[in-house]
DNA sequence: TGTACATCAGTGAACGCGCGTTCACTGATGTAC
DNA sequence: TGTACATCAGTGAACGCGCGTTCACTGATGTAC
């Protein structure tokens, strides 16, 4: 709530348009999506609601323009932290770790790219994130892991860390984890170990296959 | 939209509470959580909003109502698909198939369940679920399967389950998985396998750990 | 160097909308006398 | 058997609210002459 904002000078209006998306992160990551709202934006921003409008045509998108950014603080939160890690399978190990820990750090950014209307862009942005992973695996199948399909191994690695996230994030106010640390990395490890099996040789699940595997 | 709806003799009031409950199943798994209003359901019931107020305190109550009829119909067909199972494996395998097919089969009502507010009845109704998965794997813990502990388990088996429903209810539009019944199947044995596997030794994936499993 | 003017970043007040909810009322029906 | 009355299922109109959005206006600032 800047009480007493400086109007920009002539030629920069367009800084509004950074402090307005600033503000739409803060909104958000504090109340949720419902607190994303165009007065909500104007008045924290220390401005009146139709300013929005002279650098976002509608709602729609400037909660677009705010998806985007939670896209690339997601990607260069995991593209950071492959880097130097030699063996395919812990990076893709670590990948998942960090892909929970930003759901878990962020959810309510997280739930409105996850779960918001679909638009083009966030489609396409789905998409690189799936490919992601799939590359991730990919790697892992270069090196002797034996997989049938990297994109169906892909789709069961992001279901395991989606429901992951959605899992802690729903629960995470009664605490249902005694330790959410340590639910991630073992959430992130059954989501690999579950895919990498499936997918190798997909067995239907029994006694017999879960005490004998490989 | 019943357009001259017949008025309710003197003692059958309570009829109306069981139509209006009915509507709200429909608009819910037709339109969503935000085709949950009071007007539309009344519109739809043939009746004007007030009289809602005859059977419920508040929307928030009959929002709460017909949650308890959607977790009331998932625990009925969860039951239902275990019985004569006789590999607790195979048993928990099905159930984690089944509870797949139940969100995609109701994506509305099963989005609404898990990621509406959460009253003290619908906590217990979660809670009440996860024991029905936890009861699952500790059968399977007691016919001789390697897991260090059955609540643990049971917190990954929901994670993958989960997260294989959010994806296919999101992602169904685009027909992302070329075929949703053999993913969903897929997608159980991964959760399953995972979740067996971290639990028995937690070991942290690397190519060595996954080339030499068990 | 001074002044008229176009430009541009914003304001203030209002709009229509759908929502949950309230309140005074109505009209049929079973019951007491 | 007939009638007054209490009960009960619903109606009709209206309330205040927050929302996205629009429109006419303002006042500072750079620029042309």
């Amino acid at each position: 709530m800047t009480r007493s904002r400086v109007r920009a000078a002539k030629g920069q209006g367009g800084l509004l348009r950074e402090q307005l998306l600033d503000v739409a992160d803060r909104l958000l990551e504090e109340g949720g999506a419902d607190a994303l709202t165009i007065r909500a934006v104007a008045t924290s921003a220390g401005v009146t609601p139709p300013a929005v409008y002279l650098h976002f045509a509608s709602k729609r998108e400037l909660v677009h323009a705010t998806c985007l950014r939670v896209w690339s603080s997601l990607f260069a939160e995991l593209e950071a932290v492959s880097r130097g890690v030699p063996d395919p399978v812990t990076a893709l190990y670590e990948t998942c770790v960090a892909y929970i820990a930003f759901g878990l750090r962020h959810p309510s950014p997280y739930r409105l790219v996850m779960d918001g209307e679909a638009t083009e862009a966030s489609r396409q942005n789905e998409d690189a994130c799936f490919r992601y992973f799939r590359d991730k695996v990919a790697a892992c199948v270069d090196a002797g892991v034996p997989v049938e399909s990297a994109t169906e191994t892909a789709r069961l690695l992001c279901a395991g860390v989606h429901g992951a996230v959605c899992l802690l994030i729903h629960q995470e106010r009664d605490a249902w984890p005694p330790d959410t640390a340590s639910y991630a990395t073992r959430a992130a490890s059954s989501a690999v170990h579950g895919a990498l099996l499936t997918a190798a040789h997909a067995s239907r699940p029994s006694m017999a296959a879960v005490l004998r595997p490989g």
